[in-house]
RNA sequence: AGGGCUAUCGCCAAGCGGUAAGGCACAGGACUUUGACUCCUGCAUCCGCUGGUUCGAAUCCAGCUAGCCCUG
């Protein structure tokens, strides 16, 4: 039996998360961080305190919200404001899992003598026989979450557990109804937990004050000037919809140009790339390569992607190249590309910067 | 000023006397931790205007209007 610190969202997944080891004997505290929103209600979908205090009564645990609003801020939304207005498109939840979640979990664990931080993610952690843990997929690929926890430090891993990586989401949510549990039929959350009403254009609108960019023009791959969009932010590479612009056959954002304000359009043909050029890489399963290595593994390019076999090849310390055996479509930058081994264990991890 | 050509949904575009294809864009929905991709559904009772010929016209005729081209 431990003390488990249990990180509880409000959701169906860490109800169950809690109750399966609440069942197994171990001792529970439910914890959720107040991440964003304000006093009265503007709640973030990561951390609606309502639901989650219902679930920790209903299972009868001690449960406590932890305060983490200013640190989220400059840890994630900041970055996430910046990445936008640099014309790439981030994964804040990737960071919010490494420096706010865990962060403060651990702390949390720390605090209250518990030997463990669990969370509902559909993730399994295992150790590698070199000793290093890292995060495997979930037996259902459908609901994998590995990719978002793939920046988790060593530490943070080595005290984390996540029991419902061999589950399904029917399996998962047929335990919450047979036992009652209040958010038994609550439909999964989606989108980033911060952005409530507005959607993101107007997010980061509010929040980019005076750098908030204009109008500027589409243009094609020859430069030539196809007409106006609405402002760097609004889109992200590989997207369709919303261009408002007729050119007979669909056109896609192929790149955005922060420094000329520019949005490029191509067909969907050119929007598929062999290598992806990455910086800021970190690595999980193994210890960070020498440059001039290379690993051959398979590369997720966005959340949504099966992974595809690639060579990554080390450049510089935090520069990498992934270099995939058939092309990928719409290399985003501001995107992470997790890499796996063969067993479906996180390699590393690395940021887009160029297709 | 003469001559020629064109005028069909926001854009492109079929249609050639028998009762308005399609693509793009757009809207709604499904999916989704990219407002992404993808998928599903919807989207001109009306063919520049006015008359005429026909059982029947966007399709033929006349006039008008607009745009383009050529010749002075």
């Amino acid at each position: 039996m431990a003390k488990i610190i249990v990180g509880m969202s409000g959701g169906v997944d860490s109800a169950v998360t809690a109750y399966l080891l609440k069942a197994a004997g171990h001792d529970c505290i439910g914890v959720t961080l107040k991440i964003w929103g304000s006093e009265e209600n503007a709640e973030s979908k990561c951390c609606e305190i309502d639901d989650a205090q219902r679930v920790a009564q209903f299972l009868d645990i001690p449960y406590y919200v932890q305060h983490c609003v200013c640190d989220f801020k400059g840890a994630v939304v900041e970055p996430f404001i910046d990445s936008y207005l640099n014309g790439e498109t981030p994964n804040p939840c990737i960071e919010c899992n490494r420096r706010i979640k865990w962060a403060k979990m651990i702390e949390a664990a720390k605090v209250y003598g518990a030997d463990y931080v669990a969370t509902g993610h559909y993730a399994n952690i295992v150790k590698l026989e070199n000793g290093r843990y890292t995060v495997k997929n979930a037996l259902y690929a459908a609901k994998d979450q590995t990719y978002m926890l793939c920046r988790l430090t060593q530490e943070q891993l080595a005290m984390t557990l996540m029991p419902l990586g061999g589950m399904s989401k029917d399996e998962v949510r047929a335990i919450a109804q047979k036992v009652g549990i209040p958010v038994a039929s609550k439909p999964d959350s989606q989108d980033i937990c911060f952005v409530t009403n507005d959607g993101y254009a107007d997010f980061i609108m509010d929040h980019a004050g005076e750098r908030a960019p204009g109008e500027g023009d589409f243009i094609d791959e020859d430069g030539r000037v196809l007409g106006r969009h609405k402002g760097i932010i609004h889109y992200t590479v590989g997207q369709r919809k919303g261009l408002g612009i007729s050119m007979g056959e669909p056109v896609y954002v192929k790149e955005i140009r922060p420094e000329t304000n520019e949005v490029v359009l191509s067909s969907n043909g050119s929007l598929f790339s062999t290598t992806v050029t990455c910086d800021n890489a970190d690595y999980m399963g193994i210890l960070p390569p020498k440059p001039g290595e290379k690993i051959p593994c398979k590369a997720k390019i966005r959340y949504r992607h099966t992974p595809e076999r690639a060579v990554l090849e080390v450049l510089e310390e935090k520069r990498v190249r992934l270099v995939f055996e058939s092309p990928v479509r719409a290399a985003t930058p501001g995107q992470s590309v997790v890499f796996y081994d063969d067993d479906g264990c996180v390699i590393g991890s690395a940021v887009i910067v160029k297709a």
